[in-house]
DNA sequence: GTCTATAGGACGATAGAC
DNA sequence: GTCTATCGTCCTATAGAC
């Protein structure tokens, strides 16, 4: 929990020992406590009063920064997008055969990730499931989502007979395990029960 | 979508034409409007009042029926374990293998049945993830509907190797595949999919 | 550039009329 | 059995003070 740990999401004292923060700074505590909030009750079950007491500023502050309370959701999953996208890269690029990556070396690492970071896992399971209403502000974003990540998955998989197949396999079976693993997160050990699942898979190459 | 539908959620006129029911039938009638509306938006996205509009009444109304918002959940959830149990049983008891049921057996009549009822599934993917959080009103169900649901499995896969694993994956895979067919309703075939998946898991038996 | 104050509704729930 | 009326709380958003 070093590295891109979230900020402390305790509330913070208003007033005269309120700390007076930097415009940036300000945002990225927002979009920190946001996360965290959204991860645990959804964002309708989330107001911008809960986030405002999280950073101790008023409603209206985080108002300020982040336009509306549909802007700050797009805050939270385009600052979420940027840490993946960089982390996933360069833990691909450490490894010795950074040249040619397997679905299987790729889905390790993602697994390895997550099982690190569950309130992150926790924001995109109860968005994915929230978002699937069209009316709610970040459905094209999963929409969109999933499309990628299918995508990338087959492209990785392209030896499979079915690559496109495989890959909605694939797929269903990390967020479902991921899921069971969230409601019972001591008890559950993450990367065990992927690797087990996954060798099981038939055209799932490890 | 001939038995158990869910009937028409559309708005009633209110006053003069406002049909007058037996409390019985107002009841179902609220709980089957909540079902569609929940199911869409979560319980956290979901007001009384939309309940209410469904049904021609005002909020009052049907808070005398169920109580509070907790209380009309509750109602929501027994009344679709009652339905779903008995169906279930009837289709598996209709089979010529009646006595000895498979996991595989199982799942089948299982996946058919949801892939005929997507708002149902819906209710419970959006249900599932929102509830992670130890406050919502229904955290306790679902951890004692996924140890239920698990444990059935597993009673099932008996001949597996590891019952219990099997079990979780297999759980895992059929939500999975369910939350990306609810994204594409009609350009995803579930029971397809899920034949094919579970044909590649190891250990399931056809 | 950051926040307080406040507008203007929607929310869940209760009490009591009909 | 269903309504109106209403309470107190919470909500998002804006206007304008500092």
């Amino acid at each position: 929990m070093s590295d891109s740990s979230l900020r402390a999401a305790s509330p913070r004292v208003r007033g005269r020992d309120a700390k007076r923060l930097s415009g940036a700074d300000r945002k990225a505590q927002i979009v920190d406590a946001a996360t965290v909030l959204i991860s645990e009750r959804g964002f309708w079950g989330t107001s911008v009063q809960d986030v405002a007491a999280a950073c101790g500023v008023t409603v209206a502050g985080v108002l300020y920064h982040v336009g509306s309370k549909d802007g700050l959701l797009i805050e939270v999953l385009e600052h979420r997008d940027r840490l993946d996208e960089q982390a996933v890269a360069s833990e691909l690029a450490a490894a010795d055969d950074a040249t040619d990556v397997s679905l299987a070396r790729f889905c390790d690492v993602l697994v390895r990730r997550n099982a690190r970071q569950p309130e992150i896992v926790r924001l995109y399971s109860v968005l994915e499931a929230e978002s699937l209403e069209p009316t709610h502000p970040a459905h094209e974003y999963f929409l969109e989502r999933q499309r990628v990540g299918l995508a990338r998955f087959a492209g990785l998989a392209a030896h499979a007979p079915n690559p496109d197949r495989l890959a909605r396999q694939v797929l269903a079976l990390m967020d479902g395990l991921q899921v069971q693993w969230l409601r019972d997160v001591d008890g559950f050990d993450l990367v065990a029960e992927w690797t087990a699942a996954s060798a099981g898979l038939a055209g799932f190459a490890r």
